[in-house]
DNA sequence: TCCCAGGCGAAAG
DNA sequence: CTTTCGCATGGG
């Protein structure tokens, strides 16, 4: 096993950034956490002012894990640009040093897909329960972990095989990505050069079950297209109580209101409000339980 | 039993 | 063009 420390140069919120519904494959291991980087299992904990990372003795080691993790963010220019208001100030510094991640592409595209009508829980189990039915296995400590499985590999992947890992209607959507990504009629890597909008506009025009706000979230969690702005249930619930005083805003008004009003990294503030008011509901729901 | 979930596509207006 | 509805499925 390797064993290594990558410094951090601020503050640097591991749990929330790992669970606030951008990754699915992360798992709390008592005060550490167990994912994969780079498509290679890893197990990090915070120490101090630095992050422990341990890894495979023949894998990347911590080689991606500051990117992944941008560690390398300037986050006090970030709060600066977006820090338009008192709503999104209180959110900031609340939860100070959450951090998008740049997750591999493919892997957020299907974690994307799945999420659609869906909760962060159940998007989870489905894409643990198609790595371990797909994903090449990496024998690792005393466990079998499994990669998440290649576009090649789930573009032959049999329908009711993927079905079966709860992906419901969503696995016709994937399987059909899969094909055509693995033929290469769209390139991942190519979309990731493209403006953000016009790489938004490809990946709705070429696939089937990637909307507006699934392809901003592939921009936004894995491409670093920071002014992608998607607008889930959540984002749209708090934008309306907070900026349109409860008024009804469509998906799309409040994807070009946002990208307008918080600018360059607007896609930041919009993962401080997702977090903000998700875990705000979560609390209340907790609270309020009983009778 | 009904409602909801990091929506989307097709149908209807 | 915009709005409404059906979709699989598990959890509260």
């Amino acid at each position: 096993m390797q064993v290594s420390h990558l410094k951090l140069p601020g503050p640097y919120r591991l749990e929330e950034t790992l669970f606030s519904g951008q990754a699915f494959r992360w798992r709390r291991a008592g005060g550490a956490f167990e994912g994969y980087v780079a498509n290679e299992p890893v197990h990090l904990r915070l120490d101090g002012a630095s992050l422990e990372v341990r890894s495979p003795p023949d894998g990347h080691g911590a080689d991606g894990v500051g990117r992944y993790l941008r560690l390398s963010d300037s986050m006090a220019r970030i709060y600066k640009s977006i820090e338009k208001d008192d709503r999104i100030r209180a959110a900031t510094a609340r939860w100070r040093g959450l951090h998008l991640l740049r997750q591999d592409p493919w892997e957020t595209m299907v974690s994307f897909i799945a999420s659609s009508a869906s909760n962060v829980p159940k998007i989870s189990r489905s894409v643990e329960k198609m790595c371990r039915a797909f994903g090449e296995p990496v024998s690792w400590g005393a466990r079998t972990w499994h990669r998440f499985p290649s576009a090649k590999r789930l573009a032959r992947a049999d329908l009711a095989a993927l079905r079966a890992c709860e992906f419901g209607y969503r696995a016709r959507y994937i399987r059909d990505t899969a094909r055509r990504v693995a033929e290469g009629e769209v390139d991942l890597d190519k979309v990731a050069r493209l403006p953000t909008l016009d790489a938004q506009e490809s990946m709705v025009e070429a696939l089937e079950g990637i909307g507006p706000k699934v392809a901003a979230c592939v921009l936004l969690f894995s491409m670093g297209k920071d002014d992608a702005f998607p607008v889930d249930r959540w984002v749209q619930r708090s934008v309306s109580e907070w900026y349109f005083g409860g008024a009804k805003v469509t998906p799309k008004a409040c994807e070009a209101w946002g990208r307008q009003y918080f600018g360059a990294r607007a896609g930041y503030a919009q993962q401080y409000l997702f977090h903000d008011g998700r875990s705000a509901s979560v609390k209340s729901r907790r609270g309020s339980r009983g009778s």
